[in-house]
DNA sequence: CTACATAAATAGACTGAGTCTAATAATTCA
DNA sequence: TGAATTATTAGACTCAGTCTATTTATGTAG
């Protein structure tokens, strides 16, 4: 199953170092007073080396959301027949969001008022996010195919991503008492999903238009 | 009232001009193809003047939004105290929607074919997306004081706008044949916001945590 | 041991977005 | 006429991101 992984030059370095690199200088001197030269040198690495491992310099932020989104397809491959559709999504969710206890803390969360608020950033993180709403959408369309129309699939993916994005937000905020994450998550998801689950075994309005 | 907005020089472009300028472009060159010199110069104007008009590139693409934003932000100071948070901002967006009509869809979904998928052109998308949730989260913590927390009304202006965003998606793909918007974001509102509905009044679940 | 295939790292140059400072032009008001 | 105000412009600058070609480190086959 390993196939050949391990033949040509081995990697000399790695994204988690450059991120700890990359998280020292934005300490340091802020988002935008440092450069991709700046995080290379630190990581003592060449610059081209940086982009070997991030498409771009913001994308270095969001190695958590990268990670949530490959454990979101997983999760959504293991689903259960009995459920449904809304319920296993929110289950994969949760399964997701079970990986991060109190001490792994997404690091642009709590160092947010420290890097201030840059419109780059936040934008890195909403495509991630928007990768996570396309596969949910995608999942709601090929598990229920009668139930949701294209529209209310992406729909009720928005409201799931949002209301998972909201738990999350208010977890980190709630500084060293935050407890595990799966609650907030959990607590998040019933409403926003409440609304679609009634809509599995079809009625007319997930039909139209 | 008006005060003295008419002083000093006048202006000699505006946000439509730069906006026809660079869609010629776009499609004749594509997104990546084109260069904001090339747009500054077809419109007849200097590079900076872009920047004027613009932060960035491609902020051309979404006055409709800055548009949409503005007026959301006016329908929700119209509010009606007789009905639930959730219908009031429903009754908002739905007001928003009424003043696009068929022939006025936003220029970027339906050459969407053409322009190609740039996440730039996402982002800059969803960034003004998410202040659509900011000024929808806000109404609903101070509308509803005791029903909202602040992570439930974040999930739940994430809710309302993704299903007016997927309504509009839905919309704009159907072709000449689509009607009116009203009628798609309706439809898309009625299950994302009926979870949260029945929070009004208020229950333990959207108090904790 | 040598030659080859493979993948990581580097070097160096290039485009273009976005910023900044300062200057200039067109208008209103006094 | 002159001052205040705002739009436009000129020109230089930083840096993110791309591209091509080259080098380096490993495994594998002969």
């Amino acid at each position: 199953m390993t196939e050949r992984l391990l033949r040509g030059r081995p990697p000399a370095s790695s994204r988690e170092m450059l991120q700890e690199a990359a998280f020292e200088l934005f300490l340091e001197h802020g988002y935008a007073g440092t450069t991709v030269d700046q995080i290379a040198q630190r990581a003592g690495v060449s610059r081209n080396t940086y982009f070997n491992y991030f498409p771009g310099k913001s994308d270095v932020f969001w190695i958590d959301l990268d990670f949530a989104l490959d454990a979101l397809r997983i999760e959504l491959d293991r689903t259960d027949a009995q459920r449904s559709p809304m319920a296993n999504v929110t289950h994969a969710l949760i399964a997701v969001a079970g990986q991060f206890g109190p001490q792994r803390v997404p690091w642009a969360l709590t160092q947010h008022d420290i890097i201030g608020d840059v419109p780059e950033l936040y934008s890195a993180a909403v495509s991630r996010l928007a990768a996570h709403v396309r596969v949910i959408a995608a999942f709601l369309e090929a598990q229920a195919e009668r139930a949701f129309t294209p529209m209310m699939a992406q729909a009720a993916a928005w409201a799931a991503v949002g209301a998972t994005v909201a738990a999350v937000r208010s977890w980190a905020a709630a500084g060293t008492s935050r407890g595990e994450l799966v609650g907030y998550v959990s607590a998040a998801l019933e409403p926003a999903c409440r609304g679609f689950d009634g809509n599995f075994g079809g009625d007319a309005i997930t039909r139209l238009p």
